[in-house]
DNA sequence: GCCGTTTTCGGCCCGACTGTTTTCAGTCG
């Protein structure tokens, strides 16, 4: 999908149009475009194909912003971004990495410095020549040279994983402190995105110095970034900023809805309390004529008074939660407990770190119904992949194991089977049709060319002995890009053939991501949960899997290992769950 | 640049904190 193209480079016209100092409104409707073409979850092509439907049809995307996706889809330029290019260069764009260096102050140093990286910045301010520049003094060029040093990490987006521990510790650190009578996360963490760039904290209390001496002790801290009446900002020694708020019992709902974002959702929601006559900020919400509060206290408060059901965190990025919530129409997003089976885990038979029993035993003691094992074949050879031989042993096994174990708990007999790279899938179709489950996955080939990467697995999704895709794009977040495939033909085809896409839960993985899981469930494909197990702590991730459902807005209804076992495998044409004696005794 | 049953022009979310200033611009979330 073209669409993430055309979205970075909307985005980087708005930043070097923001460092030239242009009108902020204009740059917000390029970075509004952006988002919503990054949202779309179809390409922007399909729409232009279409005669019913136009671009601007969108709100947000005017004729501006249209015109200048299809330049980028015509020529992959964008003629205004070029022309911009000549006279600034792009390495510009790194100055605002540094702490409290913004367009503006970038601006100064390149108008009157003419400062065009961060190595040039460093060298200006250690000959002491920052100084003199208006706006700036002795104090700015200490600030910038230790943001030089912090600009690499300070753009870092930790897992959301990796941010949910320290979030632990850091309630750890504030459990019984004095006078704080209610304490939440906010911003992206609590959205529970799947990358979070900063955490938030939010403090219900009288005494704010007490809290904020509190987080001046946390052991992690490095620096104190900023402190004043109701704000304190710091950073650990890993680079990562912490923001803590304090407010008053009667704001803190106001605070909480405010600092969890995101920043559009919150654009909207004022516009709209402003449509009302009314004002929104973090001490709550207020009437324009005579400024009197009208709430604050909780959430769901400040969203009713501006005619709406509470939102869940994780809907909240001005996608259609405001569209939905005033129609009465949220989904009951999917929670944790509804979850019944993992279809997606791996033993000792080839690279996982416990055995099948073993992995049965912790899936029984984590509550779950059912799950199916999944070990690589053959082609993964590094990870000991099964050839059909060894893959029927341990069917035979599984179907062994099923007629010891108690009612309630059912292991399904599956592979995850490898998408060739000439296509075809690793094992022949007489040994994946005595399967109770097949994922077919890409593990090798990554680099193929759209066409090559699409029709692999479209081959896949035809395969009938296939059910479901797992990590269907092969991202790693951070690490690696998604390979180059038609998401559009992928789900057209899952849907033609009643197929299954997975939402891998690995926390480096999340593959759907929220935008595909959302268009997903506007197709009416159904989606697994699974947590891709290695080990037996791997059976844990399922958590975070359930972070990006929710994201993507999905319900129980549109996730298959929520569903009872019989349902599950009447989805699957079955009524038994194996070929063993144990089909026989039902 | 986008938008419109108050508007096709004139708005567009709002406040805390810092540093450089003598009343405020820039940055950040």
């Amino acid at each position: 999908m073209n669409n993430a193209r055309i979205a970075v480079k909307l985005e980087q016209l708005a930043d070097l149009l923001e460092f030239q100092g242009s009108n902020p409104f204009r740059l917000r409707a390029y970075r509004t475009g952006a988002r919503l073409i990054r949202d779309l979850g179809e390409p922007v092509a399909a729409i232009l194909n279409d005669t019913e439907r136009k671009l601007t049809d969108i709100p947000g995307i005017g004729k501006g912003v249209a015109e200048k996706c299809i330049a980028i889809l015509e020529t992959g330029e964008l003629p205004q971004l070029q022309a911009i290019l000549e006279e600034i260069p792009a390495s510009v764009l790194d100055l605002l990495r540094i702490p409290g260096l913004g367009p503006r102050k970038a601006a100064v140093l390149f108008n009157k410095r003419n400062i065009q990286n961060l190595d040039q910045l460093k060298a200006a301010c250690e000959a002491q020549e920052i100084r003199n520049l208006e706006g700036f003094g002795e104090k700015s060029e200490q600030t910038i040279l230790a943001g030089i040093g912090i600009a690499a990490a300070a753009n870092e987006r930790i897992y959301w994983r990796d941010a949910d521990q320290l979030a632990g510790d850091l309630r750890l650190h504030f459990s019984g402190c004095a006078g704080v009578h209610q304490f939440e996360f906010a911003g992206s963490y609590r959205r529970g995105k799947e990358t979070v760039g900063d955490l938030d904290i939010l403090v219900d209390s009288q005494q704010g110095e007490v809290a904020m001496d509190r987080l001046a002790d946390f052991p992690e801290l490095e620096s104190v970034i900023g402190r004043g009446k109701t704000k304190m900002s710091i950073r650990l020694h890993n680079g990562f900023q912490i923001d803590l708020r304090v407010v008053p019992s009667e704001s803190f709902g106001a605070a909480l809805q405010y600092f969890t974002g995101s920043k559009d959702h919150n654009v909207a929601v004022r516009g709209r309390a402003k449509q009302l006559g009314l004002k929104v900020n973090e001490w709550g919400v207020f009437r324009e004529v005579d400024d009197i509060s009208v709430a604050g206290s909780s959430e769901e408060e400040v969203y009713a008074a501006i005619d709406l059901p509470w939102i869940p965190p994780e809907l909240r990025e001005a996608r259609t939660e405001i569209e939905l919530s005033e129609a009465n129409q949220l989904p009951k997003l999917i929670s944790l407990s509804e979850i019944r089976g993992d279809l997606h885990m791996h033993t000792t038979a080839t690279d996982g770190k416990a055995t099948l029993q073993e992995m049965i035993t912790a899936a029984r003691s984590r509550g779950l119904e059912y799950i199916a094992i999944t070990d690589h074949s053959k082609r993964v050879a590094m990870a000991n992949g099964l050839d059909e031989n060894r893959l029927l042993q341990q069917w035979a096994e599984i179907d062994e194991i099923n007629m010891s174990l108690p009612q309630g708990f059912v292991v399904l007999k599956g592979i995850e089977c490898d998408i060739l790279e000439p296509g075809g899938m690793d094992l022949p179709n007489d040994v994946l049709e005595q399967a109770d489950w097949v994922l077919g996955a890409i593990h090798y080939g990554q680099n193929q060319s759209v066409q090559q990467i699409t029709d692999r697995l479209l081959g896949a999704i035809e395969n009938p002995h296939v059910h479901c895709i797992a990590h269907p794009t092969g991202r790693l977040i951070n690490k690696r890009e998604p390979y180059d495939v038609n998401m559009d033909q992928v789900f057209a085809a899952a849907k033609k053939h009643d197929k299954v896409l997975e939402l891998n839960a690995n926390p480096a993985r999340l593959d759907l991501n929220d935008v595909y899981c959302a268009a997903a469930q506007s197709a009416g494909i159904p989606i697994a949960i699974n947590t891709d197990a290695h080990s037996l702590g791997g059976l844990d991730v399922m958590k975070y899997g359930i972070n990006q459902a929710r994201r993507g807005g999905l319900t129980g209804f549109d996730v298959v290992n929520s569903w009872s076992l019989d349902t599950f495998l009447k989805k699957l044409g079955r009524v038994s769950p194996s070929q063993g004696p144990r089909s026989g005794a039902n």
